[in-house]
RNA sequence: GGGCGAUUAGCUCAGUUGGUUAGAGCGUCUCGUUUACACCGAGAAGGCCGGGGGUUCGAAUCCCUCAUCGCCCACCA
């Protein structure tokens, strides 16, 4: 018995030598792995793209399930013969990491604002990059096989420009305008997001009816008045009808104002008065009134500024009003206003119980603000009918199946998508502006004049990417994709690149609650830029909630450390609590009691193995002639040998239909009630016997089995597998990882 | 307002196209110091498979309906 088998099972040590010794052999990297000869396969790849983490912090327990799952994939299609590759990466992660960075200067008592944008963006490339660091430290203790050769960060530069040559050629195509629209404004973060950036939230607020003249209104915002262009009505509301298409003089405190009454059928009869006064610069309902009555009306009045500040100054001229209300925040404007008018006598009534849904930034939850912009937008149903198709036709498999529903209604539903973000931490968009005539020039480099007006005065479009845009490309991006013409010239000769042998990839893991953020743009951009899918399969995991279903937050104080957990129990017992009993797309109630069930296992494993090793390390069955003459398999033998190819095929199956859960709850079952508490029992009577046939019978069958069973196990606990394995006397291979499955 | 999911043992969940007495882990209880393992072994208790109706020789599984919970989407001021 060698000195190695110390018990209990100690991972901490052994799960850092192993790794060390998996890294230094070059497995990972897909190009130094030998196709056996015996596989049927020949040389067929195997890919998964990691979802690159945000480089903006550390790894938690959604990060420790995505690598086991992933990490489970890529180890099963290695041991079956494949040329496998996990590219890892990580993310800038634009917006979010900007909110983090934002919350450290806070604490520090500082601003981003208060910091000139080189050094605040020097300042979290810093903070990503250290951070980068921590977080492949710790994917290795969790075991990942990725091939680090390979890793990418999507502020590499090559990830940079070509994202931007994305932009450029679906600016040329048509697909990506600058469009002054309303957009939602977040007053704290000071940016516009995306409408999936955004959450909801039901508020009890005061539904203010305001006599408009001959018509009342009802808005839940008073403190917009000043911006109002028209007032709207249903066309079919026979109420108003003789007002339609006339004017009406509206007091509003700080003025008078003339309104045109105009129909649209969007006003709903039943609703507050069946009246609606129409603000196209604060609502994006309103704002859509508008494009449709442009000729009637006036448009956008904006009387609030960024800040969320009320500013007439382009509208009304001073007086006593207008200085009570310039520069308050919307709220307490909002009470201003509603005073000034109940003393003219113009409220008619107030409901305070009026229920509806607001806008929140989904970050900082403060109220979000409709608020005109040029941005740049993305085209989105041309994109869309593509990445329709192409699931509906069953070249994009989703699992579980039923997201594919949700992807549709997404898709089919879809508006533009607002790729401008205001703030420094992202890739620059390559466009640019002349100052004097106000020429957009879409370039990488900056112009040396105007092409319209022929002047030198230009500066470049301050915003950045939404961190989407760029992720979204990410599958393609880092296989070093090549446009056709670039490509043609270079590879004329030399083999086939990465991007030829592995893409489409084959199996993008990832949360369903990021499906439309960055799976369906993916498939779309995908499609759209590389023309081909991104990958064939999806698979979508669930959130890790604590024991009670909880959300972990650091605020609620349930947040679990995997990396406490792998220094505790260790990387395969925590691996194998986040895989048993996960099925995809549901969300996972997880428990220290769990890991430590599954450490207990690992133990078990040690403990087992050390017995049958300790049980023929002097049977000489290294030597495979004496081995043969000395085995006589009884009926029993080959009903075990047999059960286990069974428990094998049904394991491949399985894993082959990505129902990892079961398969894994199979070996395990199959190793722990099956072959230590039945198998080696059974063999103990013949280990000891005095004859050589039976006993080297039994070390035969023991040892078959263990070396069959470390392999099933190998995917889900591979450190204590190749420890186990490293110690057989008569390995196949040089590592478990790369061993026939 | 649309849509999705869930409801199975005390807890967390499986149950693949309908097919014997419905499974696992954890927990509970009883027994056991058999030299691989107490991070253990042997055994046990525990379920009108949310309610109601239907299809079927047969339903946890298919259909309808109701209830409760959770989630996503949506420009009703």
């Amino acid at each position: 018995m060698n000195d190695n088998f110390n018990q209990p099972y100690n991972p901490f040590e052994t799960e850092k030598k192993i790794y060390k010794k998996w890294e230094n052999s070059g497995y990972f990297n897909p190009d130094n792995l030998l196709i056996p000869k015996s596989s049927k396969l020949k040389a067929k790849s195997f890919c998964v793209i990691m979802p690159p983490p945000n480089a903006n912090g550390s790894l938690h327990l959604g990060h420790a399930l995505m690598t086991a799952l992933e990490d489970i994939m890529i180890r099963y299609k290695r041991m079956r013969g494949f040329k496998t590759l996990w590219l890892p990466g990580a993310d800038h992660a634009g917006f979010e990491t900007q909110v983090v960075y934002e919350k450290k200067l806070e604490k520090e008592g500082k601003s981003r604002f208060q910091i000139p944008r080189e050094k605040l963006w020097q300042e979290i490339w810093d903070f990503t990059q250290a951070n980068k660091v921590v977080m492949e430290e710790q994917l290795k203790r969790l075991g990942a096989s990725c091939d680090w050769s390979r890793k990418k960060f999507t502020l590499d530069k090559d990830i940079i420009e070509k994202t931007q040559d994305t932009f450029i050629q679906m600016y040329k195509e048509g697909l990506i305008y600058r469009g002054n629209r309303l957009v939602n404004w977040c007053v704290k973060h000071q940016t516009g997001l995306s409408e999936l950036e955004t959450k909801h939230e039901e508020r009890t607020d005061s539904l203010y009816y305001i006599k408009y003249g001959p018509i009342t209104v009802a808005t839940v915002r008073p403190e917009t008045i000043f911006g109002d262009t028209a007032v709207a009505v249903n066309p079919k509301d026979k109420r108003y009808k003789n007002l339609i298409g006339k004017e009406i003089e509206v007091d509003i405190a700080v003025g008078k104002i003339n309104l045109k009454v105009i129909a649209d059928k969007i006003v709903d009869i039943e609703f507050g008065t069946g009246a609606v006064k129409v603000t196209p610069a604060h609502d994006q309902a309103d704002f859509e009134i508008w494009q449709r009555h442009k000729d009637e009306i006036d448009g956008p009045k904006e009387v609030i500024d960024k800040f969320g500040k009320i500013d007439l100054k382009d509208y009304f001229p001073k007086n006593e009003i207008y200085e009570k209300l310039q520069g308050l925040k919307v709220l307490e404007a909002r009470k201003v206003i509603v005073e000034e008018l109940q003393k003219r006598g113009l409220i008619e009534k107030i409901d305070n119980n009026y229920k509806h849904d607001v806008s929140l930034c989904y970050k900082c939850s403060n109220i979000l603000e409709p608020r005109l912009m040029s941005q740049w937008f993305v085209k989105m149903d041309t994109l869309a009918k593509p990445a329709i198709k192409t699931v509906e036709k069953g070249e994009i498999k989703f699992i579980p199946a039923r997201f594919k529903k949700v992807y549709f209604h997404w898709l089919k539903n879809i508006r533009d998508w607002n790729i401008s973000r205001q703030i420094v931490w992202g890739i620059p968009i390559p466009a640019w502006f002349c100052k004097d005539c106000g020429e957009i020039i879409v370039s990488k480099e900056k112009p040396d004049k105007c092409e319209k007006c022929n002047r030198t005065n230009i500066e470049q479009d301050k915003d950045v990417f939404d961190t989407w845009f760029s992720s979204g490309q990410w599958p393609f991006l880092t296989l070093g994709y090549e446009s056709p013409s670039k490509s043609k010239i270079k590879n004329q000769k030399s083999k086939l690149t990465d991007y030829e042998k592995f893409y489409p990839t084959d199996v993008m893991e990832t949360g369903w609650d990021i499906l439309f953020f960055w799976v369906a743009r993916m498939i779309m951009l995908g499609l759209y830029r590389a023309g081909k899918i991104p990958f064939k399969h999806v698979y979508l995991h669930g959130l890790v909630r604590d024991k009670d279903k909880q959300k972990m937050s650091k605020s609620k104080g349930n947040v679990i450390d995997p990396l406490g957990l792998v220094n505790e129990y260790g990387a395969d017992a925590l691996r194998m609590a986040l895989i048993i009993g996960n099925t995809p797309g549901n969300d996972l109630a997880f428990s220290e009691e769990k890991v430590r069930g599954y450490r207990n296992f690992a133990n078990k494993i040690w403990q087992a193995s050390r017995f049958v090793l300790m049980n023929t390390e002097h049977a000489d069955l290294r030597k495979p002639s004496s081995r043969l003459t000395q085995i006589r398999l009884t009926a029993h033998d080959k009903k075990r040998l047999k059960e286990f190819e069974n428990l094998k095929k049904s394991v491949t199956k399985e894993m082959d239909s990505f129902k990892f859960y079961i398969a894994g709850e199979k070996i395990y079952h199959y190793f722990w009630h099956t072959f230590a508490d039945k198998i080696i029992e059974e063999n103990k009577e013949r280990l000891k016997s005095e004859n050589l046939t039976d006993r080297q019978t039994a070390q035969f069958v023991l040892l078959e089995i263990l070396t069959g069973s470390l392999k099933l196990l190998h995917p889900f606990m591979p450190f204590i597998t190749e420890e186990i394995y490293q110690n057989l006397p008569d390995k196949k291979s040089e590592f478990l990882m790369i061993g026939e499955w």
